[in-house]
DNA sequence: ATGAAAGCGCTAACAA
DNA sequence: TTGTTAGCGCTTTCAT
């Protein structure tokens, strides 16, 4: 059982308010109650409810923090992070995840209003629920999404394409492929790759373009068409490729892949075809999760500790009513290279 | 801005207790104010105060969540875990990362304290800290540990171990491998793998079980023990064991590893070598995680979701002073096999 | 510089 | 069945 200021102030001798001032760092208290307050909390390990100060100052020192999922290394990260810059400024974060269910988010967010959190950070699963943070005018920071009503820290996913057509220009690379998450669409990853190719006088063959064949997205679906691709290109492209440039050692294909799970997905598949990496391909990730770090290939990074460095300050200026602008801040991700 | 009681039952236009007495079920409510009470609720979306509710009923519907780091698969499954437990019985976690720091560990718990949470669920990094919970009469379970004080939630480590052996005996295994976490020390693991060799009429050769040659957990130097290993008995066991059982088309090594990422570097050690897993050796990880997955090698998981669903109910159980002996549950651990 | 008193939003004992 | 009242632990006037 935790104690009260109005016992500290009991065995300090002192009155209740005496404690709080203390507590507070108020200089108008006598130096010597001070220290005598101040030794009975150390000695008795005092530590003031929190409920209690949420209530009566109107702000809970509460950070809602809402995810689509958990177990994404991606997220995984992403939290770590935050929960790191919340502590650091004496701010608690509740975790929650959506699980990629609208109403499940709905339930959360509403949880984070009666908690009287002072801030959100989400990556929204819909834009539906986002009208509650506003309607309760909760100060909030959209993570990935761009939204008009909403400050919102995102990543420039064309210039992730762009640097892997760099990367891959660098390397000599002449086939360029491009295996995206979703079902052919549009695919800022695929836009930034494309444009900076062009950029360089080269060009993007349309069925270098593997993606879902409908609209599911189940990746037994992508292996099969990566399958599909190889088995076809193999003769065409892999080996002719890697003799053509065998004084360099290495062949002239490049694979960008939407995210690294699709790249462990192609590594997979061309192992059966005894495709080896950075020999009969160059590839890159998107992520850097790792995935990408264990099977040593290159990719794509999110400046993640950048990334929350950010919301929480925005999120801060937010709260303390410092700014009532909307700011969308674009990071730009960096090229982890692995060979 | 959220409403509050007083403003409700002014626009239903009855008293604030009552508006109390609506959201709490209390059954002593006339059926037609307690329609337009729900009425003005449901209209102006008013969600009680959580921080008046935990002062008032000395309960928060809180639970802290301390481990020892996020960004670790295997920890970040079990959160997610918690936090799906959790919200179904209406709790929320705080959750904090201690970053291995016994300090940092021994704020977050303050902290706990501060925030009136009703339970812990931690993953310790020490056993000081737990005296503050003890101290405090917080609710407790540990998970991982155990530990005579406290109720506990663990892994037969034994039983991994026993079950690896199970798993190789089928396979026809004749050298069994070890490769441990640590320096060279006791190991759970590693006796339940050797006394169901033994139960079984075989023997572990102890020079095959590799460790770090330090009390530094370093991963560089692992790798080259696995490494100068592998180099050393090529030609006396790798090779020589497929070509034995060629008609089998795999050899009969055994190899097991105290996590999924030692299994890891062993496969990439290996793959220096040329060996193939499945075809000049078999290999289990421990923990399942993405890694296991994604390599497609064996492993074996620890029941996440029996540890957290376990947890939560014992956590519950000591809130409600349902129970006041110490429990400590061991839960048996899974071979995933995958070929 | 210090203490007495009010009130944050809620629940529960009590009175009507 | 309903309303009045007190009080959870804290901060902040307001007197002194």
């Amino acid at each position: 059982m935790n104690y009260n200021m109005k016992e500290i102030a009991k065995l300090a001798n002192v009155s209740q308010p005496t404690v709080s001032r203390v507590i507070n760092g108020n200089t108008n208290v006598n130096p010597e109650l001070r220290k005598r307050v101040l030794q009975v909390i150390e000695s008795v390990g005092f530590q003031p409810n929190r409920a209690a100060q949420t209530l009566k100052n109107q702000n809970s020192f509460l950070i809602g923090v809402s995810v689509t999922s958990i177990s994404n290394p991606y997220f995984m990260d992403l939290i770590e992070s935050i929960e790191y810059e919340a502590r650091s400024i004496g701010y608690n974060i509740i975790l929650h995840n959506c699980e990629n269910n609208i109403l499940i988010e709905q339930n959360n967010l509403k949880n984070f209003i009666a908690r009287q959190v002072d801030g959100v950070i989400i990556v929204p699963e819909s834009d539906e629920n986002l009208e509650i943070l506003d309607k309760y005018k909760i100060p909030t920071v959209i993570i990935t999404h761009v939204h008009s009503n909403f400050n919102s820290i995102s990543i420039s996913h064309e210039k992730g394409g762009a640097l892997a057509a760099d990367y891959f220009i660098r390397k000599g690379v002449q086939h360029f492929l491009y295996i995206g998450q979703g079902p052919y669409g549009k695919d800022l990853k695929l836009e930034g790759y494309k444009n900076e190719l062009y950029a360089n006088g080269l060009n993007f063959i349309e069925s270098n373009y593997l993606h879902h064949p409908t609209e599911t997205n189940n990746s037994i679906q992508l292996e099969k068409v990566i399958h599909t691709y190889i088995k076809d290109h193999l003769d065409t492209i892999f080996i002719p490729s890697l003799i053509e440039n065998k004084d360099k050692g290495h062949s002239n294909v490049g694979v960008l892949c939407g995210n690294d799970i699709i790249a462990i997905q192609f590594i997979t598949m061309a192992s059966k075809y005894h495709l080896i990496l950075n020999v009969h391909y160059h590839l890159i990730g998107f992520d850097d999760t790792i995935l990408a770090k264990s099977y040593r290939f290159s990719s794509i990074r999110h400046p993640i500790h950048e990334m929350s460095t950010h919301s929480i300050k925005l999120l801060m200026e937010l709260v303390s009513r410092r700014i009532t602008s909307k700011n969308a801040i674009t990071l730009n991700p960096l090229l982890i290279e692995r060979s």
